[in-house]
DNA sequence: CCAATCAGCAACCATTTGGTTGCATTTATT
DNA sequence: AATAAATGCAACCAAATGGTTGCTGATTGG
């Protein structure tokens, strides 16, 4: 987990990979991509862990910035923050620009 | 590093974002993009670790199909395999949608 | 007002991770 | 043939991760 950044950092990519490299995690966020706040004891609905687990693991993609809590009673809501996907999905589209790069200099050179 | 799947899985995504999950391997893959190959020694350069601490990484990305290896003499070249990547880009791709989609519906229903 | 819900905190535990060092092995060099 | 270079393998280590349990504190519903 390191540093703890207030989840609003300058987005390091490998904090944000890093967030969606688990399972678990990546079926929280497909849950909560539909647009739906949900708490903590909804969400650990079908998981097959405490819901302690789901809250760490909660944590972890708030610190990523992919989701954010608010405080709602009793409950604590988490909904779906697309930016630091955006973000990463551009981080890996710079790498494949790169590659594509790499490529065509490579067909340019053997065909003279 | 977990179970170790030959690297031609079924591009399983919490393996392939853990992978992409460190500032050090991130460094690797942004120079292995420019599509030559390299020896571990040759990596290493300018990477505050030593050759077997990134040997180490090198093997993480292996096993993601990030990277793929072939002995040539006496050294170990690593190039670069896009797949995985692309995997990648379109698991993004795909929450993305989803999210889109959650959007339209929200608005759609706020407009009556 | 009392009981049930929802969550946070802390401690604990086993496993994985990121890194090191030391040594053996294979190839290249001269 | 002898040395140097590039890895691989194994052991080791501290710290991070993923998970649990137990307890406390708010909030809510009857």
């Amino acid at each position: 987990m390191s540093t703890a950044e207030p989840a609003s950092g300058p987005a390091d990519p490998a904090r944000i990979f890093s967030a969606l490299g688990d399972a678990t995690r990546l079926a929280l966020i497909s849950r909560l991509a539909d647009g739906r706040p949900r708490s903590i004891a909804e969400l650990t609905g079908g998981l097959e862990l405490t819901r302690q687990g789901v809250s760490k693991h909660l944590r972890v993609l708030e610190q990523a910035g992919v989701v954010a809590s608010r405080r709602v009673g009793r409950e604590s809501h988490f909904m779906f923050t697309p930016e630091p996907i955006l973000d990463a999905r551009s981080y890996l589209d710079r790498v494949s620009d790169q590659w594509d790069d790499a490529l065509a200099r490579l067909k340019a050179f053997v065909e003279e």
